[in-house]
RNA sequence: GGGCGCGUAGCUCAGCGGGAGAGCACCUCGUUGACAUCGAGGGGGUCACAGGUUCGAUCCCUGUCGCGCCCA
């Protein structure tokens, strides 16, 4: 029994529990034994994260291909599992030490603290497992993986290990992007440049041997930059090798204002004469293009800055080096200011000696931490670094040749522009979650690298008895006891990049690096879903790795997706206030109704926009489903064993097996394209205007008369499609089509592993198995033996109903304009009607006397005077309404109709009179526009007659 | 500065070479036995602008304007 009111909530939370203990979501099932696997592996979520929009509209993406092809048979994999996102992580247990007034990361030590936040992740982390269960995801849940996971990580090491003795990751000391809040090295990508209103100083440097006087410009130049402080620092002055006007200074040099380092002045192109003075100053150790302008005129790399950018010149020796006598005093006065606060004071104590030109507003792009918000700093570090560009060869190769296609095509330009311009990948970071890099030191700093601390510490011991720094007695013990090489052998404290794990996670997740049955049987994954805003993050790196390490790329197809936002399409934000929470939509509506609306506004080019009311409406779709099949249960609609849709006698049963078929084949088909809003409105508009509108409308007359076989046949088809609908929505809406499928039939099994009603596109293996197989072959695949209804057509019963449908839409229309009363029923009179219309009249007078509010219908050779005379089809219908109607008013209706079908002969005309176009267009659209201009004109006589008999009437 | 995308009904968007479409909103009518979370009907658009290609352009090309995003 259906319950009278559709409450998802209720079939939510039972539905959850049904998949999960029938195992209906486990890959590798036996029955699926010989099934191609289907393989998407899920974006990780990160561990601390719960789910917002982007989740909902990612994985309900992911879901509807997941239980499309299982389906259509596949033996589906959707991988599972959450990321151990080190920043944030740590970010969060920190949060919380704070808030319980606990000691903090750095009392407590990095034992303790880990194991702190893995105590965490046992509480707290599985909080979006839970939230994507709620939206229906059917991963293999039992499969679940977590980057930091044992296996995980052994394939972490295992790359790193690798890659490093293949020379594709090696340590530098090199300009980095620093968060000096979070004091860890991160990535380019981490960094947001961010437009903000500064000024550009403009401050004179002295020429060496001239006694600078602020009055006489010949004494000094002037260099503008964003960055004052930088100055103390400061290795050159360089100058377009163009600009006449500093020519002659190229090669003297200038004394640094305040610290008194005499340095060059240099001609470089990176100096660009248009902008500030034409002269910059060039700081190589805190500006990326100083870094590498220095780099090019062997200039000193000083730093001035301590990793809490703050000033660091007391102890600093490259800063010291070669200083005047007295320049200790500014150091010390200096020393230990934050970089904003130094800004303040040495623009102060330029513009008391002179030094400052001049100062102007200026906008420009800086640099911010996307996790902490802080302003980056440049800054000179040792850090690890992937060689991305050798790594991203192969991952360009694989786009270029199409063994990974993106869709939509678009995005591989983004990719292809990013690769080719791909910088070292910077992977360590200064933190303590994560996975720490399988790195040793010796003394002296040198590297050991290596899978396991026994082999990295005998690799180093063995080098040092033999370097004759330690006696093999020495070595032999500190091989057994941790505590005696302590100090002598330390490891790398830096972790990897989080990114680093996710790039492994198409492999890693199903076993790798050893070699289980999951990596051979479900590797390659068949595609990746993601939003575009981790294309570099992500995407592009387990390309790289996937690549290297396995030989395949990860995926053939990446489907990228765009953002939702909210129904204003600004982006959803806490600061703005305007998040819609998915959960709490659920609640509302349902997770059927919110993955409907985000599966019909996932177009190509178009970020979502969401509304609470956008899910209502699709709620209501919802509701009107129940009720159809409500309807159906009530009228005992039941599919016999062996029905054949196809064999149906009965013309109305054989328009809607005709539109069934033509349903299911714009929903298989738009999902095949990754068109998620096409597949989904062409089913909404089926069950709605299809089925209900007119299906079951039409329908009723036979369901509430007398038994037969016409009845018989009905209530079968009437749940036939019913059942086709439920197959084609599941994969959009799993829930409620799974609760309907349980209540209105006994059944084999569950909905979500009932076969899917169009046979997959062959493929070559399967073709190649038809050609020696026969139909009893226990080889043959059982999908290819499935009943296939939705090949089957029917134009003629589509043609007759198409006919109803007209006449019954023509005359509610002309009803509703004449303001008949819905109680008042009139006569129709059909006239001059073709033998088709007299055949077809006996077969749906009721209906139509039902739809169309009529008394009766009757045949004449022409319509009676005064009547309303509508065209359907190219007959006559007339509703004889002497009396009831407004003469004027249908003389104005027919008129307008006459306008309408003259403007199209018209149109016509002009083209068919056009002797290119008869000449240059295709003969069947000639053909189609005259056929057009015989309808028209057929029309346009009609009209006339009908006008003239109502000049007649009155 | 380079790149990508978008400008179609009041709103959100489909359509992308041969007669302008949907949903929502709006207006009118409706207690017909699945459904008022509903049914029936209706109004509303020089398809941003200007050129070009074509027998024919909302659709292809070029440019202009406006909006958004990414990278420097």
């Amino acid at each position: 029994m259906i319950e009278k009111n559709y409450q998802p909530a209720d079939i939510e939370g039972r539905m959850s529990l049904i998949w999960e203990d029938s195992r209906a979501f486990s890959a590798g099932r036996p029955d699926r034994r010989d099934a191609r696997p289907f393989t998407i592996v899920i974006p990780p979520p990160n561990v601390t994260g719960s789910l917002h929009m982007g989740h909902a509209l990612n994985n309900t993406l992911q879901d509807i291909l997941c239980r499309f092809e299982r389906m259509r048979g596949r033996d589906v994999l959707w991988q599972p599992g959450t990321d151990h996102a080190g920043i944030a992580t740590q970010m969060v247990v920190e949060r919380q030490l704070m808030e319980r007034q606990q000691p903090g990361r750095r009392e407590m030590g990095r034992a303790k603290f880990l194991e702190r936040v893995w105590q965490w992740k046992a509480e707290s982390g599985g909080v979006i497992v839970n939230q994507l269960k709620r939206l229906g995801a059917s991963c293999d849940w039992s499969r679940e993986r977590f980057t930091m996971d044992e296996g995980l990580s052994r394939a972490v090491v295992k790359v790193f290990v690798e890659l490093h003795r293949e020379g594709l990751i090696y340590k530098d000391k090199r300009l980095v992007n620093w968060d000096p809040k979070l004091l860890t090295a991160i990535s380019d990508l981490e960094v947001q440049q961010v437009e903000v209103k500064g000024s550009l100083w403009y401050l004179r440097y002295p020429l060496a041997g001239i006694t600078f006087n602020p009055e006489d410009p010949m004494s000094y130049i002037v260099v503008a930059t964003t960055r004052p402080e930088t100055m103390l620092g400061d290795g050159a002055v360089a100058v377009h090798p163009d600009d006449e006007r500093y020519s002659h200074l190229v090669g003297k040099h200038v004394i640094l204002p305040l610290v008194g380092r005499r340095i060059p002045i240099v001609a470089d192109e990176y100096s660009d004469p248009e902008k500030g003075s034409g002269a910059v100053k060039v700081t190589p150790a805190h500006d990326f293009n100083d870094f590498e302008v220095g780099r090019r005129h062997s200039l000193p790399q000083i730093s001035v800055l301590d990793q809490e950018a703050r000033i660091n010149l007391v102890g600093n020796e490259d800063y010291l080096h070669g200083l005047p006598e007295g320049s200790m005093q500014l150091a010390e006065e200096l020393h230990g200011l934050d970089r904003f606060a130094a800004r303040k004071q040495i623009v102060a104590r330029l513009e008391d000696f002179g030094f400052l030109d001049r100062i102007e507003p200026n906008v420009h792009m800086v640099p911010h931490g996307d996790r902490s918000g802080v302003i980056i700093e440049p800054y000179l570090t040792d850090q690890w670094y992937v060689d991305a560009k050798t790594l991203a060869q192969p991952a360009i190769a694989a786009v270029r040749s199409g063994a990974t296609t993106f869709v939509p095509k678009n995005w591989e330009k983004t990719y292809f522009e990013w690769m080719e311009n791909i910088q070292p990948w910077c992977i360590s970071r200064q933190l303590w979650w994560g996975h720490q890099i399988p790195a040793w030191y010796g003394p002296d700093g040198k590297v050991f690298v290596a899978e396991t601390e026994e082999e990295a510490v005998g690799n180093a011991l063995g080098y040092y008895v033999e370097q004759e720094v330690i006696t093999p007695e020495q070595g032999r013990e500190m091989a057994l006891d941790r505590n005696k090489r302590a100090g002598f052998i330390t490891r790398d404290e830096d972790v990897l990049d989080t990114w680093f794990s996710s790039a492994l996670w198409p492999f890693s997740t199903l076993g790798w690096p050893d070699e289980t049955p999951e990596v051979k049987r479900y590797y390659p994954t068949d595609v990746l879903v993601t939003g575009w805003d981790i294309i570099f993050f992500w995407v592009a790196r387990m390309m790289m790795m996937g690549l290297h390490f396995m030989k395949e790329a990860p995926f053939s197809t990446v489907y990228i997706h765009r953002l939702v936002r909210d129904e204003k399409g600004a982006k959803m934000s806490k600061s703005k206030g305007n998040v819609i929470d998915p959960l709490g939509v659920i609640d509302d509506y349902g997770a059927d109704a919110l993955r409907f609306a985000l599966a019909r506004g996932a177009a190509h080019s178009h970020d979502i926009k969401l509304s609470p009311q956008l899910v209502e409406t699709n709620r209501n779709f919802a509701t009107k489903l129940w009720n159809a099949c409500r309807f159906a249960e009530m009228n005992d609609c039941v599919v016999p064993a062996g029905f054949d849709p196809t064999k149906a006698r009965d013309t109305l049963n054989r328009w809607i097996a005709h539109e069934t078929a033509r349903a299911t084949r714009e929903v298989t088909e738009a999902i095949e394209a990754y068109r998620f809003n096409d597949a989904a409105n062409a089913i909404y508009r089926f069950v709605w205007n299809v089925y209900c509108d007119w299906y079951l409308e039409l329908a009723k007359p036979v369901l509430m008369g007398e038994e037969g076989v016409a009845k018989t046949e009905t209530r079968a088809m009437v749940a036939w499609a019913r059942d086709e609908i439920l197959k084609l929505l599941h994969p959009f809406m799993p829930f409620i089509t799974e609760e309907l499928w349980g209540v209105t039939s006994k059944r084999d099994g569950l909905l979500a592993l009932a076969p899917w009603s169009r046979k997959p596109s062959l493929t070559p293996e399967q073709l190649a198995m038809m050609s020696t197989a026969t139909i009893n072959d226990p080889l043959m695949p059982p999908v290819l033996l499935a009943f296939d209804a939705a090949e089957f057509t029917d134009t003629s019963a589509e043609a007759e109903i198409g006919w109803v449908v007209d006449l019954v839409t023509a005359i509610r229309s002309v009803r509703a304009e004449m303001n008949i009363a819905p109680a008042t029923l009139t006569p129709l009179v059909l006239a001059g009607a073709s033998d088709e219309t007299r055949e077809r009249v006996p077969r749906w007078s009721d209906v139509i006397r039902r739809m169309a509010r009529l008394a009766d219908i009757s045949f004449a050779d022409r319509p009676p005077e005064g009547a309303v005379q509508l065209l359907v089809r190219g007959e006559v219908a007339a509703l004889p309404l002497k009396g009831v109607i407004d003469l004027s008013a249908e003389k104005a209706r027919l008129d307008k109709e006459l306008a309408k079908a003259e403007a199209d002969i018209k149109r016509v005309d002009a083209k068919l009179s056009n002797e290119k176009f008869v000449a240059n267009a295709p003969e069947e659209i000639v053909e189609e526009e005259k056929e057009k201009r015989e309808a028209a004109e057929a029309r346009k006589a009609r009209i006339l007659e009908a006008l003239e008999r109502l000049k007649n009437a009155a």
